[in-house]
DNA sequence: GGCTGTTTGTTGTAGTTTACAATATATCTT
DNA sequence: AAGATATATTGTAAACTACAACAAACAGCC
C-alpha cells in the first residue's frame, strides 16, 4: 500500500474537501426555504440532541468560539427559537434551550433534511447507505477526537512533530 | 427499512453536518500555517485538478458565485500563487492559472493535509479506509448531480414536489 | 468575612466569505 | 450593423467567525 502513487489517504482528503463544498453550498442555498440560517439550523439541531445546555457548552458542540455562540443565541432567541435564561445554581452560566416554536422548526428541517438524504441515497443499495453512514460516523468521530474543546475556544491537535 | 424508526437517511444526515462541522473548524485551525485561507487554499486545489480554467468554470467548480470567484482570484493574484490573464481567443474570458510559486504552495499544502488524514485514518484498517473513500466519493457525486452550474450560478435541483 | 484568582458570558472590533444587482466589454445572431 | 447574449468586475450588504477587553459570579484561602 505505501507503494501505491495515490493513497487512499489524499483519496479522502480530497473527498472530503468537495463533499464539504457540495455540501455548504446546499446548506446556502437552503437558507432561503426557513426562518434560519444554516448555523442556525445546526445550531438547534445540537440542542435537540443535547438539551439545555450551557453557552460554552454549545459552542464546544458546535467548535465555536464563545463569542461567536453568544451572538449565534442572539439571533435564535430574536426569532424565539431559544430561550436564555440564568441557570438556577450558578449565577455566571445561562442555560440556552428549545422553545415550543423551535422545537417544531427543527423537527420540520430535519425532517426536510432527510427527506433530501433520502434522494442522494437512492441510487446506493441498503448495504452500501449503511456502510456510508458508519464510515461517515467513524471518520467524524476520529477528527473530533483530536479536536480539544476545552475552555471557551477550540484547538486542533497537532501531531507531535 | 421503512419500519426501523430512526432510518439511514437520518443517520447520514447527522454524519454529514457533524462532519462539515468538524472540518469547517480544522480548515479554520489551518488558516495560520500559510500564507491563504481554507477557500484559497481550495480554490488553488482545484486549479491544480483542472489546469488552467476561466473565471465561470472556476466558479462551477466551487459552486459559488462568479463575483465570488473573481474577488477569490483577486486575492490569489495578490499574493502571485495565480495568473489572471486574457483569453487568446475570448476577449470576454480570462483564463486562471496557478503561477510556480502557487504550484509549490498548493503540492506543500496538499502533503501537509494528506498527512492529517492518515493520522485519522490510522484508526481504521485498510479495508476500511477504501471503503471510506469509496463512500465519500460516491457521496459527493450524487450530491453534485444535484447542482446545476450552469450560467454564473449555481442552483441546488429540488425533487418536482 | 474579605481579598485574590478563575470561570462564564457579552460587547467592541475587524477579517473573510458569500450573494445580488448594476455595469462594461466582447462575442454571436440575424 | 443592431440587438441579444455571454463574461467578468465592482458596489453593496449580510452572515459567520475570532480575538481582546470587559463585567459579573463563584471558589479558595487566610
Amino acid at each position: 500500500m505505501a507503494g501505491s502513487r495515490k493513497s487512499v489517504a489524499q483519496d479522502v482528503h480530497e473527498a472530503i474537501n468537495d463533499l464539504m463544498r457540495v455540501y455548504q453550498f446546499k446548506d446556502r442555498d437552503r437558507v432561503c426555504c426557513y426562518d434560519v440560517s444554516a448555523t442556525q439550523s445546526y445550531a438547534l439541531h445540537r440542542l435537540r440532541r443535547l438539551g439545555p445546555v450551557t453557552l460554552n457548552e454549545l459552542a464546544a458542540a458546535m467548535y465555536i468560539e464563545k463569542s461567536s455562540a453568544s451572538r449565534l443565541v442572539d439571533g435564535l432567541v430574536a426569532k424565539s427559537y431559544v430561550s436564555r435564561r440564568k441557570h438556577p445554581d450558578d449565577g455566571r452560566t445561562v442555560l440556552v434551550s428549545l422553545t415550543r416554536p423551535g422545537e417544531r422548526l427543527t423537527e420540520r428541517i430535519e425532517q426536510d433534511m432527510i427527506r433530501e438524504e433520502e434522494l442522494i441515497l437512492a441510487d446506493f443499495t441498503a448495504a452500501e447507505r449503511r456502510t456510508i453512514a458508519r464510515a461517515l460516523r467513524a471518520l467524524t468521530e476520529a477528527a473530533a477526537a483530536r479536536v480539544d474543546t476545552s475552555g471557551g475556544a477550540c484547538s486542533w491537535t497537532e501531531p507531535a512533530a
